[in-house]
DNA sequence: TTGTATGCGTTATCAT
DNA sequence: ATGATAACGCATACAA
């Protein structure tokens, strides 16, 4: 099925049948209709690489996602992501594939895979922005747009973490609690902007966060939470309620409490963040944030092919997208002097 | 960076050029080296595209998985067997990509879009097979893997469900229980197996199992399970275990347990399928059967490759890939009589 | 051992 | 409005 036999079908060129089935203004109507019939009919379909050959365009996006082992696609916020992302470029007609660093037996670095494959652009998430090789696909030359995290010249969509946490913390505060602490994850460019907004917003709504109350735990490791949460529910004056890191690390805290003979909310309050299935699903229903990973995605896509379409002119942008409360049930009222 | 510039750079032709670099025997150990120096020198990649559209090979793989909101990638079996299958292709040389049912805003069939992009094979996993769209692009000339779904003419991957619910059962059997309810999944072919090995495993081992014990919830899905628990604890006589649909599943029954105040496994025991982290993070850490979803993406993988390379000589082979019983706490030890 | 020539399917240019 | 033709980058059959 090329379009040759759909020429010799229709007794015209190569030529007119490509301008027909591209919509171009020099073929006639009463053709253009002829063509697109028997195309139609034939079920005809374009070869993907013949045509990125010819137009240096492969309408495919690559995507570059960490996946050694633990959390990558496995993480709900990220496959959700890449869901929004995907959904979105093929509604525009691009597809996508995975940028990788292995190739048939060899180790390749991500700007040679994506040269490689032609794509007309790359989608950067989950990976560590710090790596040369990450920056060096980044500008490459091939339009990128970035997940939490800002790059010189890239487009970049990013969840307001600033005002996640703010917000969540204002909830917290609403419910009477005085005394919060915060588990946060390892040290990255997210972190650390999560961690300034709780500092921030404690300090505005007049609340003296000692230095124990904020404290370092992994990412998605429930067990890494464990030993902080016992050390704060030592502590001679006790938090009355802990943000975790994520809605993962919760349970790692919630085990603990549990095991402390403790409950939630009734003696102590808990909070997450993601908001991903997982934390409706317990009882009680776990109070978070929900990251609108969904929207991250799909809005990546649109920046993106406005990347690739724009061409020189495009301008890269930046696109915040907020998140919202859950309140759930792990977060009780507290008395107004707690 | 193309061949033609590395020929100039090297005095050689194209031709020369390309049989070095791809490792031909009629070219002199040199002039092979030379060229091969100046490519790696220049950052040499091949283009995908014209070698695609002159072997007629694209080194890529079409990958189907229903996306459709809820469990798409978020689900950790269907994410572990993806990465599995996308870790071995790369290893064997082939990108992935996936196909959809929509593209640039139109709707076009899977197997077109397969053909569009001509990818040299696809894997099936996650869809509704009774599909006819589905079965169109098993059919459709394109070598194929499935998985747990046996097309004929197509290899397929397939976790050991039978031996899966047969190990947990008979492990739950060792514990003590004589009194098993199996609440499983909607109808799919997967199910029918593993309620079949159910009530197979049962008789073998001498249990007598009641129609009430043998009921229906939603993969997935805790609410759905909520009710069906309930109604076997109000039973005259209850079950002293639960199978559940999964482990995410587990969850609706696990709340309904405590909200009758019962205890896991003191009052009831209890197990899942999957084997997904979840499960272990959970205290008690939930009993369940581990699939090895990776194991299985990576064996899609290298069958696929063999359906490729082997082209007509290729027998398509079916793959059974067993899981593995975790003990976990929620099955407790029950009196031989119970 | 090396080089020349051709074609894969498409789009774009230019002539008709 | 239509068509002949070239070119994209590569691999190969065949000539040298």
């Amino acid at each position: 099925m090329t379009i040759r036999m759909i020429a010799e079908k229709c007794g015209c060129s190569t030529a007119t049948v490509s301008k027909a089935l591209n919509g171009a203004e020099d073929v006639s109507r009463e053709t253009a209709e002829r063509v697109r019939r028997v195309a139609a009919q034939l079920g005809y379909m374009p070869n993907a690489a013949a045509r990125s050959m010819r137009t240096s365009r492969s309408y495919s996006f690559g995507v570059l996602f960490r996946d050694n082992a633990d959390t990558g696609l496995a993480h709900e916020f990220f496959s959700g992501l890449l869901n929004g992302f995907k959904r979105q470029a093929e509604e525009l007609g691009y597809d996508i594939f995975f940028i990788s660093g292995r190739l048939g037996g060899r180790t390749i670095r991500y700007a040679e895979h994506a040269r490689y494959r032609n794509c007309d652009g790359v989608f950067i998430a989950n990976e560590s922005y710090k790596k040369p090789e990450v920056r060096e696909l980044a500008d490459c030359g091939i339009p990128a747009v970035t997940i939490d995290y800002t790059y010189d010249g890239c487009a970049s969509v990013q969840s307001d973490n600033y005002q996640g946490v703010r917000d969540l913390v204002r909830y917290i505060h609403g419910m009477g609690h005085r005394r919060i602490a915060f588990i946060h994850g390892e040290d990255t460019p997210v972190t650390d902007v999560r961690v300034a907004s709780f500092r921030q917003t404690c300090r505005e709504l007049g609340l003296d966060i000692p230095e124990a109350y904020v404290t370092e735990a992994v990412y998605c490791d429930p067990a890494s939470c464990e030993a902080p949460t016992r050390r704060l529910l030592a502590l001679e004056t006790p938090p009355t309620c802990i943000l975790y890191p994520d809605d993962t690390a919760y349970i790692g805290g919630r085990n603990e409490i549990y095991r402390q003979g403790l409950r939630i909310p009734e003696d102590i309050s808990a909070a997450g963040y993601d908001g991903i299935d997982l934390s409706q699903i317990l009882r009680p229903r776990l109070t978070t944030l929900k990251q609108n990973a969904d929207l991250m995605g799909s809005s990546a896509a649109r920046e993106l092919v406005q990347a690739v379409e724009q061409g020189k002119d495009y301008i890269p942008r930046r696109i915040i997208i907020p998140g919202q409360v859950l309140p759930g049930e792990t977060v009780g009222r507290a008395g107004e002097t707690a």
